[in-house]
DNA sequence: GTCTATAAAAAGATAGAC
DNA sequence: GTCTATCTTTTTATAGAC
């Protein structure tokens, strides 16, 4: 929550706020799209129409940018998790919600996630170590749904970490073509993953052969 | 196959195209580590124990060596699908087959992966669209595989793009961890996942519920 | 083929006027 | 709070000696 480097964030008014996160919801697509080292302070300034001086008056650095981009998904996706835990019901059910919870938020931010997936090596120092724990305690959530499926019998005897990273790349990868007024809706997604990936590893019913191809 | 722009490729020494294939090789790794845009001419002579004349010598400009590694990764991905093509077999075989082709690559060549993954925005021109058609390519392929095994009733009635999407999804996030000489080989994820996908998607058995949570 | 030196452009960040 | 001008460093690429 705070900041590493110096300064800002505290005590600041409310507009500054609102004008910092409309900055960082404005640079996330040049970030996206361009990459993050390509995309130069300048590039920064013309898209949200402000000069270096004003620029770096909302941002302090470069690199504190992209670490707001990073927040900014994180929050949510760590916010659609705990709705998640909170909820309860049994594995399956919650490895669904886990899904409809993901898929919504790469469909609403698809270029903060982009970042996030594609320039978090960029981050250094403290932010990037927040980062990894804050990914690192998503994954493992996702991974006791999956242990405890197992344990109540629902699920075969799997790998929970392996488990887990098919099921991850499976909703992660969206970003590449998930967009918010695209063809498809994060549920019209949701939906369909959870199918093929609920039966993918459901405990297959007794007596009924389900052997090789 | 002939290279974008001007001059180099045809014609060269033996010597040239091997020390060229190993400067490819030893530079895939920088670029996955630090980002294409972050690594400089300097950073990528180092690892080569090469002078900038030398260095420029073989790889004309910092997009062409870009490129080549993503022909590198291309040029085994496509094999792979050639051989499971030639090979034949049912639906589920060929599915099976592709994903232990694609694993087998990204096993072997992770860091080429990482490159490919994230840094494909930064080619440019005819380099771009050359690259973007043989991406396109593969996953045709994968999406064609699909549609046959709905066709021959072995898959449910399922969106062959939407389903090509989570299966592309869930075999190229591997290039995050999955490693030669890690704990787990391609064969040891490429089982697992086609279980869990293949069961995922196959019509389910008549007179079984299978029904929701 | 490989080097050193250098060009030429662009990067991130800061200073200080307004 | 926002601007312009500038500092400092770093970038990709080339020239020309060896």
């Amino acid at each position: 929550m705070a900041p590493t480097d110096a300064s800002s964030e505290a005590r600041r008014s409310p507009k500054w706020h609102a004008r910092r996160q409309s900055i960082i919801d404005t640079s996330a697509p040049l970030f996206a799209g361009r990459g993050y080292h390509a995309t130069g302070i300048t590039d920064l300034c013309e898209a949200n129409d402000l000069g270096k001086g004003a620029l770096y008056h909302y941002i302090g650095s470069k690199e504190e940018l992209l670490a707001a981009i990073h927040d900014r998904v994180m929050d949510e996706v760590m916010l659609g998790a705990e709705r998640v835990a909170q909820a309860g019901g049994s594995p399956p059910a919650q490895l669904a919600m886990l899904g409809d919870e993901l898929l919504d938020v790469i469909h609403r931010y698809p270029d903060h996630v982009w970042v996030f997936l594609h320039e978090f090596p960029a981050l250094t120092g403290e932010r990037a170590a927040q980062f990894r724990e804050r990914r690192r305690e998503y994954e493992r959530q996702v991974e006791a749904v999956l242990r405890a499926g197992v344990e109540s019998g629902q699920f075969r005897d799997l790998d929970p970490w392996l488990t887990a990273r098919a099921w991850l790349g499976m909703h992660n990868y969206t970003y590449l073509w998930l967009r918010p007024g695209g063809r498809l809706t994060a549920r019209d997604v949701a939906k369909p993953f959870a199918d093929i990936f609920l039966h993918g590893i459901e405990r297959p019913t007794e007596g009924v052969d389900q052997g090789a191809e």
